[in-house]
DNA sequence: CCTAAACTTTCCCATTATGGGAAGGTCAAT
DNA sequence: ATTGACCTTCCCATAATGGGAAAGTTTAGG
């Protein structure tokens, strides 16, 4: 099978196959005499894997972990569900980041009246001078003193 | 005052300064007689307006946008509001997207022994045959049967 | 006054994952 | 033989940020 295919029966473009290719996380499939990738359908399997693994929101890197772990017959179950669990934190935490803005967002969205007048209260909060953790360095000069 | 203390007073490092500058989401400030960049008070709200805009999820470019509706004192607060309803709308959209994800993770770890098993159905559900939106394309060749 | 540290400048590169497109070679059907 | 649909490699682009080099500037200490 071409890699039109392979692409096609997998899911996952032909253009990342060839990327995953270069970068390592699939081995070099054997060429026809013009130079053409040759699939199997177990190379199809693994691009299924791949591209479930992604739409599961593992990075690059840690799904070529788990096609590690898939493909090592001794491998321990634990291994991989700590894999997994550790992928759920980060999920869970960039849910939480998202839900904090949207909080926000909501709260200045609800207290805008949302007309024609100018007066915003979303604006308001984003020229708000936020406390910044680290105050600016000792007295900053005053601008245009400097002559060379 | 140089750009690394408008850095510590915005909280935008002073290479993305440059950057939003290069980008045109800020207008060049005037340079001393050596090309150092200088900075008023004014220009460090802008930073500060533009940190706590990305820090609730607005893209540069939305950032932009409201920057732009920020500085035009005629404008209507029912643009605002639009703005951020629709980035709402966004980050509620990726919000669920990940808890997706999260919900077929737990799903698939809870039903993991996780011990050292190899048994897995976390790798099982990888491995499984997902049904396509489109199906391989018009029966591929076996392989191995093209000589040229 | 000189030197060293701290700052600034520009420029290039890296990240993550994906796609667009060009230029050229190959294959299959008409 | 021509045409259209493939395939190949190579370069570029995205979004936002940071790292670092090489060179110039400013400032503080001695």
């Amino acid at each position: 099978m071409n890699i039109g295919d392979a692409a096609a029966a997998s899911g996952v473009s032909a253009k990342m196959i060839r990327h995953y290719e270069s970068i390592g996380l699939i081995s070099p499939p054997r060429r026809t005499e013009s130079n053409y990738r040759v699939y199997s359908t177990e190379d199809v399997h693994v691009l299924r894997f791949i591209k479930r693994a992604r739409t599961l929101g593992f990075s690059i890197e840690k799904t070529g972990m788990l096609l590690g772990l898939w493909q090592d017959r001794s491998r321990a179950s634990a291994d991989v569900k700590e894999l997994a669990l550790s992928h759920i934190s980060e999920l869970e935490e960039r849910i939480c980041e998202l839900q904090d803005m949207v909080s926000t967002l909501k709260h200045l969205a609800h207290c805008c009246s949302g007309d024609g007048r100018p007066d915003c209260p979303i604006l308001n909060d984003l020229a708000a001078p936020t406390a910044l953790p680290a105050p600016p360095r000792a007295g900053w000069k005053k601008i245009g003193t400097r002559h060379h």
